[in-house]
This record gives C-alpha cells, sequence and structure tokens, in this order.
DNA sequence: CGGTGAATTGAGCGAGATCAATGTATGTGG
DNA sequence: CCACATACATTGATCTCGCTCAATTCACCG
C-alpha cells in the first residue's frame, strides 16, 4: 500500500477505466482530466476527489490524467475516504458537476463556453487566486470534448469572445475583462 | 410525519424545486418525471429512488410529477433511508444515470432515441415484464427535453425506426422488433 | 359530431460540424 | 543561429443535422 503524495508528469496516467484494485485520491496541485470512452468527463483541480467510483464500483469509471506535473495524494484504503457521512458530502459535490455539466450541455455553444469560463474562474476565486487573470487547465482539444463542441467551434468562440472585449486571450492565457456580461451570456437561451 | 404509502395523479407534483423540509421516496408504482428549470433531468420507474438530494442538500433540487397515477413511499427521516452505507448506494445508482446521461447527450438524435428505448426495455426486463411491449412513460415533449431534442425531431426519429423495421409504434405504445440492431445503432458515433 | 391536446409531417433555415489550409510557439539537431 | 519538426491554435469554406414555424392528422371525450 502506498501510502501520501505523489507526483504525476504532464500525460501520465493516474489510473485507468476499468483497472481493478481501484483507490480515491484528492489532487493537491496541478490540475487532472477525467477521460471516459475517449470523451472528456471531468476535470479536477487542487482540493478536489477523483475516483470516488471506488466507493461503490469494483473498477475504476474512468481514466484519469494529469494535465501539468500534478500532486495528488492517493486513498487506498475506506478509512482514508473518512466516515460514511464524508463519502456522502463527497459524492454530493460530484453529482452538482455532473448536474451542471447536463444542464449546460442544452444551452447554446456560446453559453457553454461563457459558463465553463465563469466556473473556473469561480474555483481560482475559490483557491485564493485571481479570478481574472489564469491559465485555461484545458487545451482546445480537450475543452471541446468536455462542452460537447468542435475543437474549431470552441476556438471560434473564444476569438469571438475577445473580439466582443470580454476576454483578453493569448494562448491559453486568459483575462476575464466583463465578468457581468460573461455570466450573463452563460445563462442565456 | 406523514408515513408509509401515498397516492399521486397523473401531473400532480409530489415535491417542488427549492421546497424546504425535504424528504426522499421511492416509486411504488406509475412514473415520475424529475424536472429542473424547466428541462426534465430524470426518470423514475417502480423501484427508483427520488428526492436523494435531500441527503446533502437542505432543499429539494428538482421538481418531481407524476406521469400516471402512481404510489410513492415517503422517506422523512434519516432512520427511513437507512444506513449511510446504504445511502452511497443508492447516490451511486442515481450518478450511474447521470454519466449515463451525459454520455449519450453527445450522440447523435437517432442513437439517443436507440439508447433510450433500450434503457426503457431493460428496466422492464428487470421488473419481470416484457422486454419487447411496453408503453413509453413519456410523452414526446418530455422526451424530447429529456434528451436534448426538438419534439418534432423526436417523432420524425421514432417513425423512422418504424420504417426502418426497427419497432412497431401505436401512439405510446411500442414494440421492439429488432432489439439488435437498436442496441447496435444506440453506441453509434 | 365538434372540440381539445398530442402526434405527425413538411418546408426552410441556421448553428455548429467537417474538411482543409495556414499560423504560431516550442523545441532539436546541424 | 538557423533550418526543420512537432504540437497546438486560428481561420476559411462548405455541408448537414436538427431546430423552427406552420399545417394537418389522429385519438379520445363530452
Amino acid at each position: 500500500m502506498i501510502h501520501g503524495h505523489q507526483h504525476f508528469d504532464s500525460g501520465q496516467v493516474i489510473y485507468h477505466q476499468g483497472a481493478g484494485r481501484s483507490f480515491a485520491a484528492v489532487v493537491q496541485s496541478g490540475a487532472v482530466k477525467l477521460v471516459q470512452d475517449e470523451q472528456v468527463v471531468g476535470l479536477a483541480l487542487p482540493g478536489d476527489y477523483i475516483g470516488l467510483g471506488c466507493l461503490y464500483e469494483s473498477v475504476q469509471i474512468e481514466t484519469a490524467i494529469a494535465l501539468e506535473r500534478s500532486r495528488v495524494c492517493l486513498l487506498h484504503s475506506e478509512s482514508e475516504l473518512g466516515q460514511h457521512a464524508e463519502s456522502v458530502r463527497l459524492l454530493a459535490k460530484e453529482m452538482q458537476q455532473k448536474r451542471w455539466l447536463t444542464r449546460i450541455q442544452q444551452k447554446p455553444a456560446r453559453a457553454r463556453v461563457c459558463a465553463w469560463l465563469i466556473q473556473i474562474s469561480e474555483h481560482h476565486k475559490s483557491r485564493g487566486l485571481s479570478q481574472d487573470r489564469f491559465r485555461l487547465p484545458l487545451n482546445r482539444t480537450d475543452l471541446a470534448s468536455y462542452l460537447g463542441l468542435a475543437l474549431e467551434t470552441v476556438s471560434r468562440l473564444l476569438t469571438g469572445l475577445h473580439n466582443d472585449g470580454l476576454i483578453e486571450l493569448h494562448g491559453r492565457e486568459i483575462t476575464i475583462l466583463d465578468r457581468t456580461a460573461l455570466s450573463a451570456e452563460s445563462t442565456a437561451a
């Protein structure tokens, strides 16, 4: 049984979909994407739990891949995951994420991108970082997969938001210029 | 505190989104739809739990509406919901549903409909009913909302499946003629 | 019968996908 | 230091799936 934290380089697999002897983990730094059948289905940032499927499934449900050098604290045993009451809370958080995803999937493409940007921004804020200036944790391909769009569409929409003066953009570095408008668009249609 | 089962007529609200003093319940007969912000986000058939949000939220997350005369067993207290370990199992089942939804949302419209038909068919099978002949629990409008499509599209696709000889269809009564093909299409693209 | 709500069918349009080319940043080895 | 390779991002042109709007049709009920 490996305890304590462990490092993963960008692109490294933390665990594979279908793998037995499954375990959960907490992301402590960096960023991790969750992939299910070639589809990006989740994004875990510092503080987020991954692999909670082990609470009720015998094998991992998704593949977890580090998006940049990340530190992850592996939780192999039941006791390391805390009491059951705590487990319910963790599952609940994951459920909220899924609900959010389901809801924005119905919105038009531009709203999805806006909603995601806001979401990432909030996450940064909650970690005490700048909520207006940060690096996008996903590249265009992964972001497109996550939002259920074509990568070209994502690219076009981001430059669109830039042209409309809502954001500043240099590759993956982003600055939010008009959070109000962004937020408004994210709830549109 | 109301105990035991209770009946709801078609269209009756079991609980409202946002309602306090929330509770969970088990559907014992009939069918219930779960609506979140005008959007159908779930369908509960006999044996399914609803309102599990009460495990971690103080107010109901969605509105539950009976689709036909249904018997529902209300679970007001923590103890009626079983031990925590049981709660995790219930949440897990709900999570699976959500994962399924997220996954098919990316597929083309026809695959969504096929996947849903298969899903309902399996549910019937697991209840010991005919897996080939049954009544669709949702009308076209609700089904469209659930699958993220326009109701006209759903209608066209169903008649399409009929023309292709995969199903027999009279209003909401359906007969599955070619489960293999249906299943194959549900995983397409 | 007519009346009401659900389902089907048709015509046209548009958001977003696809295909294809070009651009930009980080390399790596000569 | 420059040519070149690789990966990621942008931009353009075109096509298509599914949406919208509108007109029937169908089933059931008073």
